[in-house]
RNA sequence: GGGCUCGUGGCUUAGCCAGGAUAUAGCGCUGGCCUUCUAAGCCAGACGCCCCGGGUUCGAAUCCCGGCGGGCCCGCCA
């Protein structure tokens, strides 16, 4: 519970004691954020208009000299109908300081609530690299993942690896039978008319990609490859170990390269669960069987089994949800119904970070799940596609930007910037803040819009160093321990009579806010509100800091101190909740 | 065709779920600020029929209905 939260109950109380007193007991009073400057928390009063059968004006007046403040509370006025609060300067800034202060890095998150939240992103087709269409699901889920710990929950991430399909037997072919010269071939084609070099890149999951497309032009011109892969397939689907185990090492060989990628956004997940181990485990089997025995179950001509979800809110022609092939075989979908089965009994909570393409999908396993007698259900999180000016991302059309090469990018372009303007310090160090500072430019330009929002990837706006940028947070961060270290050992000092400026309280206010909005930004899954709320806190900072010499102050040195000592281990916590790195130079 | 979703200054974007005052922030633009703590910064300014039309309400960017425009989905694929 933060002080706000507490400065809001007070006003709330007294709102309705005055209420009381004036003869109008059973008004319920609502509280909002101040849209106006100046004040924290606002009280309209338009609803009391019809109790007291006066106007909303007179009444916000007559509340506002009826209520003395006290406590939390600083001032009351009255303006347009709504009553105005403002937090008491001294109350807050005492407390907010010395909570950071003693808390430190910890300070804002919430102790420990025993729930168990598994969070599943990422799960990209072990069958090529991750390109920044997709880039979204690994930064959103990471940062979630990262705001639900510091809600008190036990998180687990967690990496669901296709390795079951066509899709991965037809690159496993490639990757047995292709000769080198056959895929050097392939990358020389591939250069001359997409127009990009894959050589260049010395990754499992960019080099094997030209022997999937060998596989798929040779299966397409020889029957026999057709056969060989037909064959591969219906091994899978009759559990055969060889063909299993082949499969499930070129999923791992790709995955390797995968890692390296996510690894380099700071991103690492707890777990990877492989698809085929639901096949192997019987529990597909198991799903087909108890979803066969409802009584939504029903069997095409050809002997397909489905449920069907016309009671479920499911509509049109999307309502037979079908679960196995004719010849009995199970489908993704099902498998991935064993999937959610086997997490809950791992988790209390799911959360699956999913492409707004599966959505229709997600609905269906709800609703198959509900058949199966789950009495929980997961929450997808959806993020709309991020495409190109030119349009939708495809690989195999060449327009595509692979989120290793944007990784590139940043930080060459962040190298440079710091080339600029740092000719002090060693190569190692440049190339090291360069890394730290393009990462947290990528992270934090995706994560900072809402995740259903469509967007168009621009390079300028992906490398934007200034405003509301990762790098003007970590920038922040960098000028408070370059201050710190000038100052070098100070007494901490919370005396709020010492830090009396606008901008000092600004700054103070936006730090008691940092518990409210990881709250908001984990338990309500709404990541985006994490930039945002850095940006603020950074801005903050700055303003306090163009404001007035710091280091040269006389009296409040300290108190100055200690406030850039608070910013900065608040700072440095969002910073590394959005996963970016926290430079202590720039 | 049906379902879902998004539409906010030139561009990007917050607010929408739980309706409330002068609509958030950034890029870009105009002007100012480095002999003092990192100018990747700060200050000031211009720029808005919140897609359109109805409705509900004392009050709508926000809720409801109908359009229009973009995106996604509608496989015995994964």
């Amino acid at each position: 519970m933060s002080i706000m939260d507490d400065f809001e109950k007070e006003v709330s109380a007294k709102v309705s004691e005055a209420l009381e007193r004036m003869g109008a007991a059973d008004v319920a009073v609502q509280t909002e954020e101040a849209s106006v400057g100046g004040a924290d928390v606002a009280v309209p009063c338009f609803f009391m208009a019809k109790a007291l059968r006066r106007s909303p004006k007179d009444i916000a007046e007559e509340l506002a000299s009826a209520i003395r403040p006290s406590g939390l509370i600083g001032s009351v006025a009255a303006a347009n109908g709504f009553l105005n609060f403002v937090v008491d300067p001294v109350a807050l800034t005492r407390a907010t300081l010395d909570d950071i202060c003693s808390k430190g890095s910890s300070y804002g998150h919430m102790p420990s609530s025993g729930i168990r939240v598994n969070v599943e992103h990422t799960s990209t087709n072990p069958t090529g690299p991750i390109h920044v269409g997709r880039a979204r699901n690994p930064i959103i889920g990471d940062t979630l993942a990262r705001c639900l710990k510091r809600c008190g929950h036990k998180v687990t991430t967690e990496y669901y690896v296709n390795d079951v399909g066509k899709q991965v037997v037809v690159l496993t072919w490639g990757v047995e039978n292709a000769t080198p010269e056959e895929v050097a071939a392939e990358v020389e084609e591939h250069a001359r008319t997409i127009g990009r070099n894959e050589k260049e890149r010395d990754k499992t999951d960019h080099r094997l990609v030209a022997n999937y497309r060998v596989a798929n032009k040779r299966m397409e011109a020889e029957p026999e490859v057709k056969e060989e892969i037909t064959s591969m397939l219906r091994g899978f689907e009759a559990g055969d170990r060889t063909v299993i185990d082949t499969v499930r090492h070129t999923a791992e060989i790709m995955l390797d390269g995968l890692r390296e990628t996510l690894s380099a956004i700071n991103v690492e997940l707890d777990r990877y669960t492989w698809e085929s181990g639901y096949i192997a485990d019987g529990s597909a089997r198991n799903v087909v069987e108890r979803l066969k025995a409802s009584k939504y179950a029903g069997t095409t001509d050809d002997g397909a089994c489905f449920v069907e979800l016309k009671d479920f809110g499911v509509q049109g022609k999307n309502t037979k949800f079908t679960f196995t092939r004719s010849d009995g075989t199970t489908l993704y979908t099902t498998r991935d119904l064993a999937y959610h089965l086997d997490k809950f009994t791992r988790a209390d909570r799911l959360i699956d970070v999913l492409g707004e393409d599966q959505k229709l999908g997600s609905k269906q396993l709800c609703c198959a799940l509900e058949i199966l007698g789950c009495d929980r259900m997961p929450e997808p999180l959806f993020y709309a596609f991020v495409s190109l000016p030119e349009g939708k991302m495809s690989t195999r059309k060449g327009v595509v930007v692979y989120l290793d090469d944007l990784i590139d990018e940043a930080v060459a372009r962040a190298y440079a910037e710091i080339s600029k303007r740092r000719s002090d310090i060693s190569e190692e160090r440049k190339m090291e803040i360069a890394r730290i500072i393009g990462i947290g430019a990528i992270r934090y330009n995706i994560v900072r819009v809402q995740p259903e929002k469509q967007l168009v990837f621009k390079w300028e706006d992906a490398l934007n160093f200034d405003g509301n940028s990762g790098p003007y947070l970590q920038y922040v961060h960098a000028r408070a321990c370059s201050m710190l270290r000038r100052a070098g050992d100070f007494e901490r000092d919370t005396d709020p009579s010492k830090l009396t400026g606008e901008y000092e309280i600004k700054l103070v206010k936006v730090l008691s806010r940092y518990e409210s909005v990881l709250k908001a930004a984990g338990n309500d899954k709404k990541v985006h509100l994490m930039p945002a709320y850095g940006h603020d806190l950074a801005s903050a900072f700055n303003q306090f800091y163009a404001g007035e010499s710091i280091l040269n102050a006389k009296e409040s040195r300290n108190a100055k101190l200690t406030l850039v000592e608070c910013a900065k281990t608040v700072l440095a916590d969002v910073l590394d909740c959005l996963g970016m790195g926290a430079p202590e130079e720039m």
